[in-house]
DNA sequence: TTGTAGGCGTTATCAA
DNA sequence: TTGATAACGCCTACAA
């Protein structure tokens, strides 16, 4: 209980007035266990929360801790532990460029705020698709203790050790837990939606095809459609404004009693909306457009977006904290879609 | 030279060629001193870039390392050297929410490439203006190897221990670098094109008075209408677009014959375009709009939004390279604004 | 210029 | 349930 030799005595309560304080060394796990009179094996027991502990330990070490304002040191703790200081936000896509996407800023965002809570900090790193070799020496580095994976390509997703601590975000697998936007269901929703509003001819723009999302959402228009008899109008598309434009113009040639268009992504969405006002084609009035994502502009754009908004921010928080706590989630879990109903369907 | 002691070899070339390998031991230190022949001192030496070594050694331990594909291991670095493992980004703003800001989205994607680069992770953080105290708490945090300020305050920079590797992005001190966009001039360039467009009374719509870009912009805008023998019109704002329509209101109402207006961000120069166009004011024809960043909607509003460019990616980099390197930069760091021309003005 | 040895702060093993 | 003690992988006096 008591020690042979003098110790030490730390103590700075309300160290954090708000002033530059005299630097101090921080409270350590035997500070924390000289206080409460145990030894560092038993507070490092109650800490960690693994292993044995008597009532008492329990107490008195939590009140030293407390006590001492102790912060584990995440470096030792993963040295020992072998559990690596950082989570790496892998985001799958043609150029390194997807790392500039608002998207992948909000994942990220989401994602550092959640890792933050528990000491480990986060990087970002582009996935060439059809190329996974970076991903497997990225999955190996030692200093890595979870692998979130943002729109993965299959071949990725093979490639990912077994015992790698990895979410997905976009597809999953047996292996891989996923959290996943329900684009099914939000892409019926909108199809749905535009149908009641008496649309009865509706082309869908979709997304790259190499997204494996691209294709629950077509497979639900293409569903939503032939429930209601009408017929299917598919273009492919790429998320870009440039690209909507483009599948406007396709669709409104092809096609030209086309009544409503539906772009997954609302760049695209607005880029068509875009390109069938230039060409005197009144929306809504002539054709109703929707969206899909709720970009901040959706509700910006003269006529506002219809569209559809997804918990992104949850999506990868639930992600990054079932990595960090090393959670066995269910394999697939999806988050709701929901329907915006603006001006332009 | 030789070990006296049997070492168990440790030799794994390409192991990476894409398919799932068995775990293997990550190559440690002691792997390369051994491969090179030499002791870990000498190998840590190399590998740190501090102490001497011989052109020999120094040769040897860097074959070996690559030979090896070793990748020092960040936690036990961190623990030794007491450096830190992680780059924290602290954000001030009136609330959380500002965390969600895409701004601030680009600014940690940057900062989190940056430092991928390194072997450390980010982490994320909101500080409440006028509450420094949480600052001080991060500054001391263990795990923390550095901090990047975005918009801070005064009293958020003063407490920030002079020790601590800090930078800042919007405003800093004599101790704290600071790494800057240059709206000084951005401003001044956007003013001296409106009024070389034949404008005579441009109205300024600010940000937020506790953001100190703010003042910089606002100074460099009244020198310049000053010098055109302009008046000035300033209206208060913050960066919103419910903000930038209320703003032209107030603008119209009290100036009538107001011909252009400056909004300090895009986000309400873009709502003050639309309540512009709503009230029956052709813009460019009767009043020319002009915003600041060259957010992603600039390019897709209708008209399309001039306004300046600026490098957020580098800046941040730029802070961050600062701050892990250790660099004593200069105390200020200016990033070219650039003028993008579009229909609105 | 080199090597030996002692931390850095936690966790985990193994007796007690 | 507890307490020594040996890792964990790297850095760094200090002595050679």
């Amino acid at each position: 209980m008591s020690r042979p030799h003098t110790w030490k005595r730390f103590h700075h309560k309300s160290r954090h007035t708000g002033a530059v304080v005299g630097k101090r060394r921080d409270a350590t796990l035997d500070d924390v266990a000289h206080l409460a009179g145990v030894s560092v094996a038993t507070a490092s027991r109650v800490l960690s929360g693994r292993g044995p502990a008597s009532k008492a330990a329990r107490q008195r070490v939590a009140s030293a801790a407390t006590e001492l304002d102790y912060v584990p040191h995440a470096a030792a703790r993963a040295l020992a532990t072998r559990s690596g200081t950082r989570l790496a936000v892998v985001v799958g896509g043609p150029t390194a460029h997807v790392l500039n996407d608002p998207y992948v800023g909000r994942v990220l965002a989401a994602t550092a705020e959640a890792a933050a809570a528990r000491e480990v900090g986060v990087s970002l790193h582009w996935q060439p698709l059809h190329d996974p070799a970076e991903l497997g020496r990225l999955a190996e580095n030692r200093g890595i203790g979870g692998v979130i994976l943002v729109n993965p390509t299959e071949p990725a997703l093979a490639v990912v050790p077994k015992s790698a601590r990895v979410a997905a975000i976009g597809i999953g697998t047996r292996d891989i837990p996923s959290f996943e936007v329900d684009n099914r269901t939000g892409t019926a929703r909108v199809v749905e939606h535009l149908l009641a509003g008496g649309r009865r001819r509706v082309a869908m723009v979709t997304g790259p095809s190499w997204l494996p999302c691209t294709g629950r959402a077509v497979t639900a228009y293409l569903r939503a459609v032939d429930e209601a008899g009408a017929p299917p109008r598919l273009v492919p598309g790429d998320f870009t404004a440039a690209r909507g434009e483009a599948a406007a113009a396709e669709i409104m040639a092809r096609w030209p009693d086309t009544d409503a268009v539906f772009a997954l992504g609302d760049l695209s969405a607005l880029g068509a909306l875009d390109a069938l006002r230039r060409a005197g084609v009144d929306v809504p009035g002539d054709v109703a457009v929707a969206g899909f994502d709720d970009i901040a502009f959706a509700a910006l754009s003269r006529p506002g977006l219809t569209t559809t908004t997804n918990p992104v921010e949850d999506i990868a928080a639930g992600a990054a904290t079932a990595v960090l706590d090393r959670r066995r989630s269910s394999p697939l879990t999806f988050y709701p879609s929901t329907l915006v109903l603006r001006e332009s369907a």
